[in-house]
DNA sequence: ACATTGTTGTAGCACTTGCTACAAGCGCCG
DNA sequence: CGGCGCTTGTAGCAAGTGCTACAACAATGT
């Protein structure tokens, strides 16, 4: 086998190159040269290329989690002041990665991947959990579906190049 | 050159397979195939595989400014009622296949694709113009804003199997 | 020292990708 | 009829895809 802190440093750099370039650009041979290893050693890691991309989209969203962490306010907020700050996390360059390659997986997962709709929904239920609790409201799981649905869509339309439309919406100048 | 009724009716074909199977996989041979001739005689209708592309996301843009002409209400309606409204016909099999292809035009334009940003933007603002002639409304603007980043939040959230959060953001049962 | 086991490089396979060179067929005008 | 240009089929190329066979190497235990 091999030993967990090679893994675990392979799979960071895999995710790099993943939140960079997205998944339809991660074929195993580039994939290869990022991680500073062989397209042979890759398969023999992780046995397939399924079985790597599940791993490494585990990895990203975990490193989404604690990323999210950071975001957090120090205290509950009303649904409408949350979703300008987060709104503007999200197309924070730091943050604006991960939105990619989560879009990229719900178009895959529309498209009938069936692994890429499971992941997709564990980051995206993730994310909805974590929203509740930044929330005050006397109903929660109403105003943080509306959180998700609101933000997911001006992910969006962000990437048409809608992002004027997001900013008309939720009322914001910046 | 070729004849204009010939190109309308591989462009159809092609919409067809584009809508069935995603543009992922939608390259020439499959294309060809299901148009009834040659990836050959693609590229002399074509020129490019981008230019291709482009045409049949057009074709299929169009198609659907009709098909949502057909899906208009008689009278303009308050955003609320709209939005359960339109968020059950987009879920609707003869609706739910471009907006696959919208989701998948959108992560392509996130990674980079600027033919699709391009495309998707044109679509995008299409629909927001069609959503906004739909509203009744004091500020049009922005509810039709508002109504846009709402739907495409619930298609987004779709895709990963989340749909019961879209129902409880919109407060709809079935 | 030796055999066994785990790790890695080289080379390659069978397939798909977008695209092209070449030539054969086709109709049309002189 | 002859030539000319538009259309189309055959075949193929170079690059990339996931994956594998095989052998060499290193480590390790006996």
């Amino acid at each position: 086998m091999i030993s967990d802190e090679k893994r675990a440093l392979i799979l960071d750099k895999l995710a790099d190159h993943v939140l960079a370039h997205g998944l339809s650009a991660s074929s195993l041979r580039p994939l290869a040269k990022a991680a500073g290893t062989s397209d042979r050693m890759l398969l023999y890691y992780f046995t397939d290329k399924g079985a790597l991309i599940a791993e490494v989209l585990q990895h990203i969203a975990a490193r989404m989690v604690i990323a999210m962490e950071g975001a957090a306010a120090p205290q509950p907020l009303p649904l409408d002041v949350l979703l300008t700050r987060l709104s503007a996390s999200l197309s924070d360059p730091g943050f604006a990665p991960y939105m990619r390659v989560f879009l990229e997986v719900a178009s895959g997962a529309a498209n009938g991947d069936a692994t890429l709709a499971r992941i997709g929904e564990t980051i995206g239920r993730g994310f909805l959990d974590w929203g509740k609790a930044q929330l005050k409201s006397d109903t929660p799981d109403i105003d943080a579906a509306r959180l998700m649905v609101t933000l997911e869509g001006t992910v969006f339309l962000r990437a048409i190049g809608m992002g004027d439309v997001c900013r008309t919406a939720l009322g914001t100048t910046e």
